[in-house]
DNA sequence: TTTAAATAATACCTGGAGGTATCATTTATG
DNA sequence: CATAAATGATACCTCCAGGTATTATTTAAA
């Protein structure tokens, strides 16, 4: 897979709550529609608060609520907002003084490949996936995970 | 970065012994060259070897040798030696049942990106690095490495 | 004001990828 | 045949991403 499990948790999370941008979401109307490991998700809800892209609200009724416009949120911006920071700009080979300034055959074709990604992860905003639907897709799949909270 | 350690490792060694299909490479001569850790590198060698994409000669003078042609191994080939069963076929979201299957906005997009990705895996072989110089790239770069063996 | 329902903080556990160490086996060559 | 130079097999070590457990804090509402 292209992401560690932490970003694409942070991913299906960010999704998930761009069904309703108004909306609080607690932890546990999270856990219950994405399952993901519920302390680990607390963890992660808490990660995603301190970076600004969401906020949280305390106490009873409380939960978590985007911080910004669904458009003014991307792909990218949650990436980063999960703490990954392996920016996709690499060589093919995995040197990091490689890429993009010697030449090599590779270079070429995989620097195609990179734009492609950082392309539709800088392009692509909560508010394109609202319209689209992915929210749905993500709570659908959901289902097939097991229940240990 | 996309790939595992030792995927890289396994990239890096091939096309490193694309610079010369005929002849025998001992570990020692990789490890001068990439400066992979010795004995990881020993171990993948073994490992590459059982896959059939090179074969080793024991004993003195020993080493290894690819055992195809340059045009008959592609990037994807090595990556499978390799062990990385993990194909580039997954959602966006990491969902193995989502994919290619039900519909969502990030669907069509990342479909492209994975495709592109399969598509320079599985088309590029070893034959076109040597020719264009990849290999050359790889032995350079590798003079980053400090030594440890 | 007490309680329950929520988040916050913090420390710990665990499996596996990456890496190391040791000994066994093979084989060219003096 | 003895030796040295190579690979093979196997067991172990280490770190950290992912996950768990516990206690503290905040706040709505009965």
């Amino acid at each position: 897979m292209i992401f560690c499990k932490t970003t694409e948790y942070a991913l299906r999370i960010m999704s998930y709550m761009a069904m309703n941008e108004k909306k609080l979401y607690s932890a546990n109307n999270i856990y219950e529609n994405l399952r993901i490991p519920f302390r680990y998700l607390r963890k992660q809800l808490t990660i995603l608060s301190k970076s600004g892209l969401i906020f949280s609200v305390q106490g009873k009724n409380g939960g978590y609520r985007l911080s910004k416009n669904l458009s003014e949120i991307s792909l990218l911006d949650i990436i980063h907002a999960a703490g990954d920071n392996q920016i996709y700009n690499e060589c093919f080979f995995g040197f990091q003084s490689c890429a993009f300034k010697k030449k090599c055959a590779l270079h070429y074709k995989w620097e195609v490949v990179i734009e492609s990604i950082n392309n539709v992860l800088i392009s692509t905003t909560l508010e394109e996936l609202k319209k689209t639907g992915t929210p749905d897709c993500i709570s659908k799949n959901s289902l097939i995970f097991t229940k240990n909270k």
